[in-house]
DNA sequence: GAACTTTGACCCCTT
DNA sequence: AAAGGGGTCAAAGTT
């Protein structure tokens, strides 16, 4: 990779502000409305919180950068986003780090991926945009951002089994919640995995200066291992950034395969081909994409991630890939840290962290990853109107330098969209939003398009 | 009582 | 050299 020391890496990260929403409801009316309103509903994009940038910290990182710190920001840069043309090369000093704005699943896209009964679909859009991203970076730093809680992720991406299993509409909030405990991604010692399936422990905590955004210390709860990783995460607690740091000295976790009755998974793929696991394939992806962005020496990962969409782990998962309903545009409400997410879910249900921690120990794999399978249902990127509800026309196209990504730049009112895609596995994409629309999104009645929407902008319509 | 989180304080680095 | 902020520690609190 090439490098260019005469740039310097910029790092944008915009302090997120809550749009008013004047109809506001309650978690159980949202998600009872994204169950059973119809996926026109643009309401819901409105109800779903979210976080839009309203300043930028433009911080220096070349001299903080510790060894190896974004020396690969060549994949980092193009794989997290983009500022307008700004080419982002390899360890470049000169990268611009965007933190994407917030996004909104929209019902439909809910909807859709219900219909579909899995809870794949953003886990595997997290995926694809980590694939995108995950070249051989010494510094990782993935910015996904979402504006859906783990609940509202959760609540209607839950695994069709689920489902099945399920009749009374009513009882589906409160049992989802239920299920969130369920799905949460720890291992058979009751240590907590991550969507990296490792195991954090918490040490620090911290108001990050000049922002809303509140900072997690965490530390690889393997011996001697060395890695840290620190999360940041807006007041509702949404998940802005993850920066790991580090590389593991061991393998990760071996998952617990358990069947349960109800025939969900809850297993862990395995760190080699993925075999045991009920998704082969994806599993491969799994431990490709998160090799790809983790493990490595002082690799800074910032997803952009939504600490709030959690998905319950679906063994159906394969199901998911079969329909591929199209191809994932922008990062849905992900959970880059399924623990970060897991636990605002979590308290948010209210339930005893011991009862939390048991449920736990029964599940082996990440909301994280489940989450990001669910990012799979997206419209196409060149369709005129994409998930996020907006009207976008393609307007130009370039090589991003130092990979193979095309970049397309999508232009509409004040807003740019950059979406980053692998020429060689069109799922593999990242979006960037610059800007906001200083318009109504169009009501779409289709099927099929994407949670590609940004959020504040869909908030401030009725 | 164990395990984990929270939180204030301290240390160190950068400016 | 001083101030400010980030990162870490460790006691207290919580489950």
């Amino acid at each position: 990779m090439e490098v260019n020391k005469a740039e310097r890496i910029v790092i944008v990260k915009p302090v997120p502000s809550r749009p008013t929403c004047s109809s506001f409801r309650s978690v159980s009316e949202l998600l009872a409305g994204a169950i059973n309103s119809s996926p026109s509903n643009a309401c819901f994009a409105t109800a779903v919180s979210a976080i839009r940038p309203k300043t930028v910290r433009v911080k220096p990182m070349a001299n903080r950068s510790p060894v190896g710190m974004l020396s690969s920001q060549t994949e980092v840069s193009s794989a997290v986003s983009y500022s307008s043309d700004k080419v982002l090369n390899s360890d470049s000093k000169a990268n611009v780090l965007y933190r994407p704005l917030a996004k909104v699943v929209s019902k439909t896209t809910l909807s859709l991926s219900e219909n579909l009964g899995n809870s794949n679909i953003c886990h595997q859009q997290a995926l694809a945009q980590v694939e995108a991203s995950a070249q051989p970076p010494s510094q990782f730093k993935y910015h996904f951002r979402s504006d859906l809680s783990p609940n509202d992720l959760h609540q209607n991406f839950s695994p069709l089994s689920e489902r099945e299993k399920k009749n009374e509409p009513s009882k589906m909030a409160s049992e989802n919640m239920e299920d969130d405990q369920k799905c949460l991604p720890f291992n058979h010692n009751g240590d907590r995995y991550s969507y990296d399936r490792y195991n954090w422990r918490k040490y620090g905590k911290k108001q990050v200066k000049g922002s809303d955004y509140v900072r997690s210390y965490y530390k690889c709860t393997h011996p001697n291992c060395p890695v840290k990783k620190k999360v940041e995460r807006s007041l509702d607690g949404q998940i802005a950034e993850i920066v790991y740091k580090g590389e593991h000295n061991h393998s990760k976790p071996q998952p617990v395969r358990r069947n349960t009755s109800g025939g969900q998974g809850n297993i862990f793929i395995s760190d080699g081909t993925g075999q045991d696991t009920n998704n082969p394939s994806l599993s491969n992806q799994l431990n490709e994409r998160i090799d790809g962005s983790e493990g490595r020496t002082e690799n800074q990962i910032a997803v952009g991630l939504s600490g709030k969409g959690l998905l319950s782990y679906d063994p159906v998962a394969a199901r998911v890939s079969k329909f591929n309903v199209g191809i994932p545009e922008n990062s849905c409400g992900l959970s880059g840290d399924y623990e970060e997410g897991s636990k605002k879910g979590l308290e948010e249900a209210d339930e005893p962290r011991s009862k939390r921690r048991k449920n736990e120990n029964e599940l082996g794999i990440s909301g994280g990853e489940v989450q990001a399978q669910g990012a799979l249902v997206q419209s196409n990127i060149d369709s005129e109107i994409i998930g996020d509800g907006c009207h976008w026309k393609k307007y130009g196209q370039k090589i991003v330098k130092g990979n193979p990504y095309p970049r397309c730049s999508n232009l509409n009112c004040n807003v740019r969209k950059h979406v980053e895609r692998a020429s060689d596995d069109p799922k593999a994409f990242i979006t960037t939003y610059e800007g906001k629309h200083n318009h109504d999104m169009p009501i779409r009645n289709t099927v099929g398009s994407e949670p590609d929407s940004q959020a504040a902008t869909s908030k401030d319509k009725p």
